[in-house]
RNA sequence: GCGGGCGUGGCGGAAUUGGUAGACGCAAGGGACUUAAAAUCCCUCGAUCUUUGAUCGUGCCGGUUCGAGCCCGGCCGCCCGCACCA
């Protein structure tokens, strides 16, 4: 008796693909398809987000390779980025050995899984064989306007001396110092993205195999909006304010003017007005969590300025400076009309300003309306307007801007929310910005010719602060351009950067020259299928479609958009425990105990929390090692695949784990000890089969017509389902005739070749102990004979007044008055009758018969 | 506040997109095998009742339809994204 040994199997066929290099590119096929998942930071450890991306991906990366695509699936290291140096301050290990080290635990890790890939192609973003392409890139960017340098407000830690992330600032202080966190302005690099966003926009139409979720996430970040710049005259003043504005149908409604606080007027004034100073450096001081500005009050300050309204040369206007009017955003100063906009209520009532409602909501009237405390922002007709008095909403907005237009004090405008991606970060482990400041000359790139800037490795960590900055040598240069004294950049990229293009790279991973070729590009690109995490929904997502139109303008590849085909997949979850004093438990350490769960060594009462995300805070996580050590990576790969969809949360659970186990140990059972019930390898299909054979014969082309379509559409929970299905068929199967034995190893063949995407391992041992001496995973996808799949007869459905009464055998595409006759022939039918003539009979051929009475 | 999604057995989830609700699995209960256990195999498994059958049942209320888990209107609940974006 052969049990099931995953470990002996596992290993086994893994060094045989290996040495048959079955998952070696091929760069000649004519039906390129490139599957993608996520690469991972080298974080140490797989996790279980980890395994059943890669499981999803590996899915559609065999099956597609079984469908005869010439499948390219690599994998790599997002290997920059800010672990690497808290490790290096923690444990005083350099990040690139840290790195390194991880990438090669993990790695190891990864090969466990039996994923089909290309490892060849492996690329660490962390190596300058990588980013001396992107340093060229950013050359080129800057050489073409996409790439600028002007200052910009950062969170600083002054006891780390660094540059904090938003995520680093947890209420106001820095996160590992619990210093209050100072904003500081510092010159840094941008990448004009914006130059894009129309495009990046309206391209997402055409991005159909995209979930509409991330698209729709995307657009509200993108956030376009039409309306208005307005130039108000400001009496006194040469300059005019600009003030964006989406309802310039409201002008008549106006009772003020806004600016930010680091609006240049502002700045301006504040020179010479000490109170309003102190108004701007309150402002400052204030966060901008969430929390804050959903409890801060509207707060303004009289500039004394005033502005003139367009429409009535005599009405002028106070303009304000006001802790609620953002500098990023339009022009950072508005015009407020507060009975159609609630901020701009909040404030004119605190201030004691006017409020004149112009748009009339549908069945009020004008002679009485008024407004309380809540604006009104819906549809309406408009008046106390003069010209756009009468018009809706829509009309008014027009012919306001035509008048402002025609008046020289406005235009129309269309504004984004998408702001400029600033990519410099004051941090070591990261690619080297390749640029030299010169006292004389200014930012001078480094010339072609001397690039790679490497990441210097002689560095140490004992003093606050980046230590490029502080190293002795390594910023000391000559300028490239007049020769003089010069330093270099010593900040690196946003590790975004790197994951914004190496989905080209894997294209062309060994070119030492270029980051890849055009003709490598066009093989490969767009990725077909890319699948990760709803996470990277927008940041990623977007700077890698910005990324490929910018190289596409450079002239580096022909493609807009990275991605044609996007899958999210959701979260790996597990229970949550805690002891009796609150800390959180493993796993591991608790025993389910019927409903109760008690500590695994003390036996004490445990608390069962609710089902989260995977996490160590929480200490509910599950180590994929360990899953694969005890049932094997075909087992996890399954677990993986069942009862959950793709796109939903999975729960993790023993018992889950267990039963993919079970079925996989049946499935080995049933096919590796069957004794003598299959027919030879090639056996003719026997001239008849006797209806049980004929049956299992008709269910096996089901199964490959059902489970070809699950995995076309990522439901691989239905496609396992089904096969389980066949399965339980396919092992009750009793008799030895010829006809029993022949479909016996038909269905056996199929079962290991459906499930060889899922469960690559067993069932290419199941391939072999079936007696073939090739490879299942050089084999082609089974394809189902169509004329299989339809049943001579159909069960139908018989209702009464919609109820199901009976249900009757038919013939296929019997006609509908045999139908009728048989489904009132019915007893149960002729009972719910209970002797009434039926008023009417409804037959849709080949689903149901309703009868009503 | 704005935008989006989802509510189906004890649990995860199926349901050919308007046509037999609950596939497949997990858990539970019963039985067989065994000295015993594990493993394995078989049976039951939405609720209620007057149990050869009937009634109810897809968050709640209503509508459209011969027929609604699916479509429409209104509620309730949960989840996610954005958030002073003018």
């Amino acid at each position: 008796m052969t049990r099931y040994n995953p470990s002996e199997i596992e290993s086994k066929w893994r060094g045989a693909w290996d040495a048959a290099g079955s998952f070696h590119t091929d760069e000649d096929g004519d039906k390129p398809f490139y599957v993608l998942e996520m690469f991972p930071y080298p974080s140490g450890r797989i996790h279980m987000g980890h395994v059943r991306n890669y499981t999803l991906g590996d899915v559609v990366a065999r099956f597609k390779r079984a469908q005869g695509f010439s499948v390219l699936h690599p994998m790599g290291w997002d290997a920059f980025g800010l672990p690497a140096e808290n490790a290096a301050i923690e444990n005083k290990v350099h990040p690139a050995k840290w790195t390194r080290e991880n990438i090669a635990t993990m790695r190891d890790q990864l090969k466990t899984l039996g994923l089909s890939i290309d490892w060849d192609r492996e690329v660490a973003t962390c190596e300058p064989e990588y980013y001396k392409h992107e340093q060229k890139m950013f050359l080129d960017f800057l050489r073409e306007g996409l790439a600028y340098r002007r200052e910009s407000w950062v969170n600083w830690d002054p006891v780390d001396q660094t540059v904090l992330a938003n995520e680093q600032v947890i209420d106001g202080k820095g996160w590992r110092t619990g210093a209050p966190v100072e904003k500081r302005r510092l010159s840094q690099w941008f990448l004009k993205i914006t130059a894009f966003s129309e495009e990046l926009l309206s391209a997402l139409d055409s991005l159909d195999r995209w979930p509409d979720k991330v698209r729709l996430m995307q657009r509200n970040w993108i956030g376009r909006s039409e309306g208005a710049v307005l130039r108000f005259e400001i009496p006194g003043r040469a300059e005019r304010l600009e003030c964006f504005s989406t309802r310039p149908d409201t002008l008549y409604g106006m009772s003020f003017c806004a600016i930010a606080p680091n609006h240049p007027l502002t700045e301006e004034l504040s020179k010479d007005n000490p109170a309003l100073a102190e108004f701007v450096a309150e402002c400052n001081r204030m966060g901008t969590s969430e929390e804050v500005i959903e409890t801060a009050e509207k707060k303004g300050f009289d500039t004394g300025l005033t502005v003139r309204h367009p429409f009535m040369p005599d009405r002028e206007f106070k303009v304000f400076v006001a802790n609620f009017v953002l500098m990023e955003y339009g022009t950072g100063a508005i015009f407020g009309c507060p009975a159609h906009d609630q901020r701009d209520m909040d404030f004119a009532r605190k201030y004691g300003l006017s409020v004149t409602p112009v748009v009339l909501p549908p069945g009020e009237d004008p002679a009485t309306f008024t407004l309380a405390d809540e604006a009104y922002t819906g549809e309406g007709a408009l008046f106390n307007s003069d010209f756009l008095d009468g018009m809706s909403v829509t009309d008014g907005i027009r012919a306001a801007i035509d008048r402002l237009e025609s008046l020289e004090a406005g235009t129309g405008r269309v504004t984004y929310r998408l702001r400029d991606w600033g990519v410099s970060r004051q941090r070591y482990w990261g690619c080297p910005i390749p640029i030299i400041h010169c006292l004389s000359c200014g930012a001078v790139p480094v010339p072609d010719s001397d690039l790679p800037v490497k990441l210097p490795e002689d560095v140490t960590f004992d003093k606050p602060g980046n230590p490029l900055f502080h190293h002795p040598t390594w910023k000391n240069v000559s300028c490239p351009s007049c020769g003089g004294k010069a330093e270099r950049e010593t900040d690196t990229f946003d590790t975004f950067f790197e994951s914004s293009w190496y989905f080209a790279r894997y294209a062309d991973p060994h070119n030492a020259e270029k980051g890849f070729t055009r003709e490598s590009a066009a093989r490969w690109l767009p990725v077909d299928q890319y699948i990760g995490g709803i996470e990277h929904a927008i940041l990623h997502l977007l700077y890698s479609r910005f990324f490929t139109r910018a190289l596409k303008q450079c002239g580096y590849l022909d493609v807009e958009e990275p991605f044609a085909g996007l899958f999210t997949q959701g979260m790996v979850c597990h229970e949550t425990y805690r002891d009796e004093k609150g800390a959180w438990l493993f796993p591991s350490q608790v025993r389910r105990d019927g409903d109760a769960a008690v500590h695994v060594d003390t036996g004490a009462p445990v608390t069962v929390g609710r089902s989260e995300k995977m996490s160590k805070s929480r200490k509910n996580v599950v180590d994929p090692v360990d899953i694969v050590n005890s049932y094997g990576a075909d087992t996890a790969r399954l677990f993986m695949l069942s009862d959950s969809p793709p796109d939903r949360d999975l729960e993790w659970t023993e018992s889950g784990v267990e039963g993919a186990w079970r079925f996989l140990s049946r499935v080995h059972r049933s096919i590796a000890e069957d004794d003598g019930g299959l027919a030879p390898i090639g056996t003719a299909r026997p001239g008849s089969l006797s209806d049980a054979a004929a049956e299992a014969e008709r269910l096996t082309h089901k199964t490959i017509d059902g489970v070809t379509q699950d995995l076309e559409r990522f439901h691989f929970n239905r496609a396992i389902a089904r096969i389980r299905e066949f399965s339980n068929a396919l092992f009750g199967l009793k008799g030895d005739g010829d006809d029993m034995r022949w479909v016996r190893r038909f269905g056996f063949e199929t079962l290991t070749r459906l499930m060889a995407p899922m469960t690559p391992h067993l069932s290419e041992e199941l391939w072999s102990t079936l007696g073939h001496e090739t490879m299942l995973v050089d084999e082609a996808w089974p394809v189902a004979d169509a004329t299989m799949l339809v049943e001579d007869t159909v069960t139908v459905g018989v209702q009464v007044n919609g109820k199901l009464r009976a249900t009757i055998e038919l013939p296929r595409d019997c006609d509908k008055a045999k139908a009728e006759e048989l489904a009132l022939a019915e007893e149960n039918v002729q009972r719910a009758l209970d002797g009434n003539a039926p008023k009417k009979v409804i037959v849709v051929p080949n689903r149901i018969v309703n009868i009503v009475a």
